[in-house]
DNA sequence: GTCTATACTCTGATAGAC
DNA sequence: GTCTATCAGAGTATAGAC
């Protein structure tokens, strides 16, 4: 899809793309300009569409890349381990994605926050079917009394919802909380605490 | 701020406000078009500009009008009250918001990703000071041994992403609950559930 | 109070020199 | 591959008739 064969078209493509991520997370596709996305990347406008046809096509690259990155930590969710033991890495590897890939959060939730038109498909598709696989092996755990009964979708909803919360709400968190808080290590230990009481049978 | 004296200036201004709302709370500031907000209010462009003398102003106004809406379920919980039937009221009333102003939500939510350009004062101000406020109320529970001991920051936190999650992320949670379902019933059985377990001491 | 017409700016995209 | 110059369209806002 992107050009990529030698090293400086390697090398500028990906500076576009950071430099799309930064701003298109910031300002929305619409909000976004290929003027802002062009300096942040240090090349000419003309010089960036030289490497992405349109505007939508760099923000398609970005949200295609994104999706994998986004679905992986729950595809690590393993049937054959212990059921706590495997809830709570996987709220925390989503909780480390808040962290260390804020951009991205920010991206996916502008995304779906417009209806999800350039993405609907693969949440039907891909997301939905590793949703239900997922819920499945939940249910299998629930059945088997390893976990407290609750409504599986709902319980992948609030892992969603309450680590996303922390990268999306950030600035709003930040300004709550006030100085000298590490928000992202104290939502560690909440989120350790809210699951361990939720999921004990 | 907004002219309203008579009948017909209320009625139009309210017209482009609502008209706005879902302009906004789609497509995001910038997203917005003064085209689209006139058609959905039914008004022309330089009609809607005799209301409001910019974009910019039709913003602000929907912005200060949701500030408020938005506290009032955080403010009617009650230091008298009993801990776990007031946590449990918000929670709910929150949803409910959530549910029938869904919007707003959307538009709070928008705002907040892009770094809260026009409403960080107000966050920083009103919204930090009332937290403060119940965070001693739920401090207070706390040391009584009325409810768990948790940090109360990220109590209130997670209460605003658990609720704000089903109106900001509603494509996402309908596209994977798929037919056949009614989100906000099921998310209210569940936050009972979810909140009654983390709250009990 | 409301409309048509229009001024002016910003933005996505292209042409063409180097 | 990269740049300057520029086009075409969209978008905010205003002028002025009714």
């Amino acid at each position: 899809m992107t050009k990529a064969r030698t090293r400086i078209q390697e090398k500028n493509s990906s500076a576009i793309l950071d430099a799309a991520l930064d701003v298109f997370s910031l300002h929305g596709f619409r909000g976004a300009t290929l003027d802002q996305i062009a300096e942040v990347a240090g090349l000419s406008k003309p010089n960036l569409l030289y490497y992405f046809p349109s505007k939508e096509a760099v923000h398609t690259a970005l949200l295609s890349r994104l999706l994998d990155t986004w679905l992986d930590p729950l595809r690590a969710l393993d049937p054959a381990g212990d059921p706590a033991v495997e809830i709570m890495a996987y709220v925390r590897r989503k909780l480390e994605l808040s962290r260390d890939f804020p951009r991205e959060s920010r991206l996916f939730a502008n995304e779906i926050l417009q209806g999800a038109p350039r993405i609907m498909a693969a949440i039907e598709g891909d997301l939905k079917h590793l949703v239900d696989d997922k819920v499945a092996v939940l249910r299998g755990w629930m059945d088997q009394g390893r976990i407290a009964r609750l409504d599986p979708y709902h319980l992948i909803f609030s892992i969603w919802a309450l680590t996303q919360h922390y990268a999306d709400f950030d600035v709003q968190v930040r300004a709550v909380l006030g100085e000298g808080h590490d928000p992202f290590a104290e939502a560690g230990d909440f989120l350790d605490t809210l699951f361990g009481r939720l999921l004990k049978p």
